[in-house]
DNA sequence: TTGTAAGCGTTATCAT
DNA sequence: ATGATAACGCTTACAA
């Protein structure tokens, strides 16, 4: 069934039965009713790859998500900044290609590239890219292809990006630690090839030297956003030289319930021996420990501004690049030192 | 760039270039490494849309993820079949369309429907519902669109399905955890409107049958395969009215995670107090509960082998549809009873 | 082995 | 408001 076959049916041209399709407004209603019931009675859909090639649009867009990342399954991050960027597209009534980069393969991420990118597969493309030396990202950046990346680049002012202010956030999550009176404050921190990472490890020393305290750096320990390596960083500080920390600052919920699994080894707990305070506000941890502080991030809603701003980008190609930056909360459930829940929404 | 373009800069008609581009090996040697060195020259990439209108095939498979299932985030199942999905794709070729089917929204899904699928924007679809009353995968199941399950489906022979055997491989398990002597085996199940978890539970019983002994059914508890769950119905188990039992056959690793947790709240552990075996064999829970014992399934490579089996189905569309059934093993690392560590890929 | 030419199903321009 | 008609870039008989 094509529009020719439909327009035969209506007793009209091919044109007028596109015109209807795409909801041009110059078309008589009697005609229009009778393609309409042409339509319906037939079950016509247009033709994808015919529509892409005469309007240059696939109504198609691409997830990029870099292989290097070793937290891409241990964490459900990805998971859910997926489900945001499939939701939003799906509202648009626009697909979503997932590309998975090959982790150290330039050969086959160059075979992707061309393919993809340069077969004019996508109107645009959402980069997750947090590995700072990647060389796609760079190279999409310049790239005609319309991209918004969710994070932060330093050096790629081109690139519209939609992120939250981990500095900012982590910085007040550990004042409010400082509040409780905590002064040795250690920090958990992800991989620091990772801007998210190096952002919340920022804040954290802006927190301690806003207060002035100087930074211990053997009380900041580099992970790997794991539960695993969370629990390894825990036990070190638990057995610090100097004695355990007052309080930690972890740059991921999951470290921060590999550190409360070391702290119950050590047959403690928090926040009377120590306090902890996590990042991301995932709802699979507060069922695990209802107790933990954190800051809450909205993921789902940062896959769906980032299509909404490629869509955007993609709709006004010449508007200047621009800089989201969504809100994110303190859930104080008491890990902190905080007494009370404060937080109804995500408590047990 | 197009093929006549390329084909004046070589001195061909764009039908010999095409030739070239597709791998024709009716074209003579000169004249092809003039196109290959015009195309190197000029880094002509076909356009997509173009190739599919022509050759009414587009080279991207679609991924359909179900959405009322509530495990899709906690638990690395999804992210990694997703990973072998994209993987074995690349490596064909093709692309990837993932699809999260709205959960209780017909009219969103239909809309999905009709625009992805009857617009014909894929050579085929990989299904993962597990749930069993899902009517798309009946529909698609019907349709003339390659479609390959992953998983099993009780009544829709036509459909090509990749799974591995959960019935067995749970017999197995059971069976061993009888072979240690534990005559009280409870099983902590998945959500029984899913195939593999239905699966598993028959393999449960198939186990306890075969030895015969009666089913229990209040050592029977139906979770839904997050960590929580497993914990809460570990905690009932625990405080069983008729004592606690003597092993417990988890449906999924992330419940028997959330078993251990529960053990240790009663201060207790496993096997000395009550032995427990897993399901799914993921290395996250390897780090945390390095003694948990369980079935390992081969997550990715079922991704993969969907798409090579769709890959089939697309070629040859005659061929009856194939049952392809992925190989489980099962890892012994001490919490179901066996002093020795005999997995040594997993081991810590 | 190579070229010619007819599609593929749309969109978009231009008359009418 | 409507209909011809020319793209869009490729594949694929068919002819030479």
């Amino acid at each position: 069934m094509n529009l020719e076959e439909l327009g035969r049916l209506a007793g009209v041209s091919r044109s007028t039965v596109s015109r209807v399709v795409n909801g041009d407004a110059r078309v008589s209603p009697d005609a229009r009713s009778r393609v309409e019931d042409a339509i319906r009675a037939s079950g016509y859909v247009p033709h994808a790859a015919a529509r892409s090639l005469a309007s240059n649009r696939t109504r198609i867009l691409g997830l990029l998500i870099p292989g290097a990342v070793g937290f891409i399954f241990s964490d459900p991050y990805f998971p859910k900044l997926v489900q945001g960027v499939v939701d939003a597209c799906n509202a648009a009534d626009y697909g979503m290609m997932l590309m998975m980069e090959p982790a150290d393969d330039p050969v086959a991420s160059e075979r992707i590239y061309q393919r993809v990118f340069r077969g004019r597969h996508l109107d645009g493309v959402i980069l997750t890219t947090s590995l700072l030396d990647d060389p796609l990202i760079e190279r999409l950046a310049t790239d005609t292809l319309p991209a918004v990346l969710i994070g932060r680049h330093p050096s790629l002012p081109s690139l519209t990006t939609v992120d939250v202010d981990n500095r900012g956030a982590s910085c007040r999550a550990v004042q409010h630690l400082l509040g409780h009176g905590h002064r040795r404050v250690a920090h958990v921190a992800g991989p620091l090839d990772i801007m998210a990472a190096i952002d919340r490890s920022d804040g954290y020393r802006d927190a301690l030297t806003g207060a002035g305290i100087p930074i211990d750096d053997s009380l900041v320990i580099e992970c790997d956003f794991t539960e695993a390596s969370g629990r390894d960083a825990m036990r070190r500080l638990l057995a610090h030289p100097d004695g355990r920390p007052d309080a930690v600052f972890c740059g991921s919920d999951s470290m921060a319930a590999g550190g409360f699994r070391a702290i119950a080894e050590f047959g403690l707990s928090a926040p009377c021996d120590i306090a902890v305070m996590g990042f991301d506000g995932l709802e699979q941890h507060a069922v695990s420990f209802p107790h933990l502080s954190t800051v809450v991030q909205p993921i789902p809603e940062l896959g769906r501004s980032a299509v909404g701003a490629l869509l955007n980008r993609i709709a006004s190609p010449d508007e200047p690049a621009a800089r989201l930056m969504l809100p994110t909360r303190l859930a104080l459930r008491g890990s902190c030192g905080c007494l009370n829940d404060d937080d109804p929404d995500l408590a047990p």
